[in-house]
DNA sequence: TCCAAAAGTGCATTATAGCGCTCCTTTCAT
DNA sequence: ATGAAAGGAGCGCTATAATGCACTTTTGGA
């Protein structure tokens, strides 16, 4: 999960939910200009930002063991 | 995906992986400290540091919609 | 038992995430 | 086409993640 995948991940989620950045960041009480960057892939965000945002967008983040390719 | 369970479930796999912090501190290039705090959830990583740890843990994080309990 | 390796922690420093402010650009409904 | 809402970005400040060092505590094999 790269700086850049996880911003479309969050940008497509919000879209689908009709929310606007403004409206994401407060609901997730977090700056507007964090959440820019962390949409366009352009920061490297905590665990506690990320948390945040999956609460509000539904989602939960989770680790895996790396299955091989079949 | 809160700290502490963070912790535990990297220090989980490295168990498994039978690899001291140390090891797993220099393979992932990360200062000792900052491994410890992590297995110990008395931190709070960024994105880039919970990569290093997910690619030498042959681990991934994921970002899934919350499914509601059954 | 005991001791060496491994793990945990207090402290100080450095690097940077998060933030607000401001302004610019893009989008889209009328 | 155009204006308002939404999104993007430069700048500088503050809080804190990451780090190394020194030390203490825990653990497990001989």
């Amino acid at each position: 999960m790269h700086p850049d995948k996880l911003g479309q991940t969050i940008k497509n989620r919000r879209e689908i939910l009709a929310i606007t950045q403004r409206d994401l960041a407060e609901l997730s009480n977090m700056g507007l200009r964090t959440l820019k960057a962390i949409e366009n892939g352009k920061s490297n965000p905590t665990l506690e930002t990320m948390n945040k945002l999956m609460d509000v967008l539904g989602m939960e983040l989770r680790i895996d063991v790396r299955t091989p390719k079949v």
